[in-house]
DNA sequence: CACTCATTCAACCAAAAGGTTGACGATTCA
DNA sequence: TGAATCGTCAACCTTTTGGTTGAATGAGTG
């Protein structure tokens, strides 16, 4: 299992920032367009276009071109090299799903369910 | 658990940094000193008490002084925000996605992203 | 064609990150 | 006391980050 330090330091540095985690939250549950995306945040359009580089540079999501809309699509591999780097780091058994849903309350950065 | 978005924030960009993973990683073995965790980098001790004043911040290790030397470990616990964050896209497949989409719709209040 | 919509590019800006060096406080020990 | 050791602080520098605005590109639409 090769990852390279250059790997996880784009996908942790893609994480940092909350406008990305909610981006990355976001995609989770179905694709959406650029638009969509930047929708709930109150900032321009081209810096969600910049956040949404860097993501795609860090190889997060994808980027698909269709009409003169553009698709993100969320790359759920991508973030298991930085997942089993945190691994090694203890007993953070896969996926509890209580504690993720008491992280998603508490944090407020749970994705919108309707859609 | 309280784990504010700040926290996720200052989790993963401490993680950003290959020398901070670094001294992460040697911390897992057993505690040092600040000078311990120094010697294999070829930068300059203040550089390297910026990192452990970056992920002292972050609530990833925490410092104790000893005499005229400094100890350093590290705090597991406070890697388990971020593991559980990542976990949640790291290590679901298509099939868990559905669940967790379930689980997302069900607590219903959950907010839109911030800022 | 002219127009509008969706997205990006280019130039700019302020603030933060990551490094340096040199001075400094605190501690230990001869 | 005086000197060496450990670590941090302060000032500085350069590069990156995260945002802005306005112009440009590309794709449907009347």
């Amino acid at each position: 299992m090769d990852c390279s330090d250059a790997d996880l330091d784009t996908a942790f540095a893609a994480l940092a920032d909350p406008t990305r985690r909610a981006i990355v939250s976001r995609l989770l549950l179905n694709d959406a367009t650029v638009g969509d995306l930047a929708q709930p945040f109150d900032m321009s359009l081209a810096a969600v276009s910049k956040h949404l580089a860097i993501l795609t540079r860090a190889g997060l999501i994808s980027q698909n071109r269709e009409g003169r809309v553009k698709w993100c699509r969320l790359n759920i591999d991508s973030l298991r090299p930085a997942a089993i780097w945190m691994e090694a780091f203890g007993s953070f058994d896969a996926a509890d799903l209580d504690a993720l849903e008491a992280l998603l309350e508490d944090t407020g950065n749970a994705p919108s369910p309707d859609r």
